[in-house]
DNA sequence: TATAATTTTGTGCTCGTACACAAGTTGCAC
DNA sequence: GTGCAACTTGTGTACGAGCACAAAATTATA
């Protein structure tokens, strides 16, 4: 004679199992998908506990489970401030909530520029033989590789940041490029007097102009989808100006020179994250009838925003990427739990007047 | 023959209970002052509690534990798709996860209307004697005399939606009404053709014309300091209407006779959550010529963005007021864990392009 | 139809702590 | 020396879920 929960206590899977008709086991054999349920015990268990909307004890749970997971997080070098780094920010929250579940976590960062690299640091962690893997997919073909091998081990791996479609991943969590460079161009061009040019500013690598990131370039799609959309192309003269990463005296350069030629331009865009570089830029010379559209809060942005130099940053939670990239591949190995398979971030916009309280919740409070 | 701890586990209760000759009930006596212990049992434990820097297992304490803390919530009725709404399910959400600490919660709601419905459900609330309170600060005097009387039985109490300065609360989650004014205004201005006319638009209660709330009211002061900050005054006509709440011709008729007699209006905003009704409006009569701006995502407005009638919805994440109030309580209580005392939201700028994937993490994902 | 193979289900112990209750010890009065 | 109270200590069960293993039910095979 067992009694079902008394009045407004919390239901427990006992109670699950005396309503199905079975033993605590099997109801813990469907929670777990560990199989070997009847298809017909199986929908009922789980019709009850949607129905009742059962979340396991987590206190019971840590306290009688003992197997552990080792994770391994494959990602580009980061410094504080940057993108990467509120990735990691993420991670690292996300591990301190899932060590409770016995999950540890390994972080490799590999030079993002350097295809030799992110190899090694592939080989590395196939021999690591993690339980999971979260990555940001950089250099096709080694990432192929990878998760082929990854897929013949069995070994679940998420991405961040951008995708690869053709694979098996888990899960994927990142950004929505082109309709961010959308978003990007629905800002400019409401601010912008008409018969004026935009300057589109490309940041390239010496050695490596091959891999002009996916993002940006889906960025600048996006961007330009906008002017096509609203047959604004006549109105704006779009020109674009090829900058390296590592040549700052050049850089100063060049702008001068499109400056000079240019007179009229009123709106600058990067599509990637070192719009702090045109401000520092458009400081230097002094110039302000400008308004710079850039993406990430990296602290140097953020500091152009407030003083004005930068109009408008946008931004995609790159915290929530690492939080729910890992947290997804620990669900999925502590309790087999299922992930959506795409998670696309909010975009977020951000001007002088709304930066100052902007967080991340929960990674910039507490 | 029992075995003390293997290599780098962690030190249990019942190590220190072998390491001290007692049982384990005579440990958990000393770790708890709960007397019936020898002196001499007493010291020699409570030496190897802290040589070993003993420290309970917290899963293992609260899955024993039985007492419990009830928190009650005192917040306006809700309807789905508001304000309020939202604000519950942030409870909601964190009310499952604190469930593991055998907090519960009530919820109380008033009539946002009435200070009678407040008084008596803060008479009502006290009666529960809860552990802890989460509000609305609604009728200052009210919450006066509520947070004196809870004050003095020690019960802690938390502040979501507005704030009340002058009184000892454990922490306040809420909104940047004067910034988010602020922000609409940069919105609206950037946007709009010089010497046009601007329409503000008040919705009122018949009967409680005295609560303007205090959320709106600094939202307006927020949108006219932008004004007066950019010197705009001069170049932008600002006129009022006031709508009622419950009289729908009214309202057009009055709408209708403000548009005849201003047609240069080219913005509309409203401080409240209502500018569906605008957009009702608007599009009944076909104009479409309007820029209008509002606050809030209800399932309607944002229909109404996403249709274009809407320029721009701003909203300050309701829901993490909800789910941060109640978890800062439960935190507070079940761990003694402090909390920031004051948490502002972020101010969202919500457009046509970007509301798509818009989320509130973890709320709208799994 | 009996028996083996397989699928499905139930049982019981475990995790580390709390706490009620039982049992043991001591001291003192008679 | 017995009885009894006060003090001290030990024991057992509960908490809720995980999981290995036992047991039962079903299906396949001879």
């Amino acid at each position: 004679m067992s009694e079902i929960k008394k009045k407004d206590e919390r239901i427990r899977l006992k109670d699950i199992a005396v309503l199905a008709n079975v033993s605590a086991g099997t109801v813990d054999r469907v929670i777990h998908n560990r199989g070997g349920v009847a298809p017909e015990s199986k929908k009922r268990i789980e019709e009850i506990l949607s129905e009742l909307n059962f979340k396991p004890n987590k206190m019971a749970q840590l306290l009688a489970t003992k197997k552990g997971y080792k994770l391994v997080v494959l990602l580009p070098e980061a410094v504080r401030g940057d993108y990467w780094w509120d990735i990691i920010k993420g991670i690292k929250r996300a591990e301190e909530e899932v060590a409770d579940y016995h999950v540890k976590t390994e972080i490799l960062r590999f030079n993002q520029y350097s295809m030799e690299s992110f190899a090694s640091l592939a080989q590395r962690l196939l021999e690591l033989n993690p339980a999971g893997v979260l990555m940001a997919p950089f250099f096709r073909r080694e990432v192929l590789r990878l998760t082929k091998e990854l897929e013949e081990r069995s070994i679940p791996f998420v991405f961040v940041d951008s995708n690869v479609e053709s694979v098996n991943s888990l899960a994927y969590y990142g950004q929505q490029s082109h309709q961010s460079g959308y978003v990007a161009a629905k800002i400019m061009l409401t601010k912008l007097e008409q018969f004026s040019t935009i300057l589109l500013v490309h940041m390239l690598r010496t050695g490596s102009s091959a891999i002009s990131s996916n993002q940006t370039t889906k960025r600048e799609e996006g961007f330009l989808a906008y002017l096509e959309k609203y047959s604004l192309e006549s109105f704006y003269r779009i020109i674009r100006v090829d900058l390296h990463a590592e040549d700052e005296s050049g850089n100063e350069e060049k702008l001068d020179g499109v400056f000079n030629q240019n007179p009229d331009i009123r709106g600058i865009i990067m599509f990637n994250s070192r719009i702090y570089r045109i401000a520092d830029f458009l400081e230097k010379r002094g110039i302000r009838n400008i308004r710079a559209i850039g993406y990430d809060l990296l602290e140097r942005n953020v500091h152009y925003l407030k003083n004005g130099m930068v109009e408008c940053l946008i931004a995609q939670r790159p915290q929530l990427q690492g939080y729910y990239g890992l947290t997804a591949l620990a669900r999925h190995l502590a309790f087999k739990q299922p992930s959506k398979p795409i998670c696309y971030m909010p975009i977020d916009i951000l001007f002088k007047e709304n930066i100052n309280d902007y967080k991340v919740y929960p990674f910039d409070v507490e």
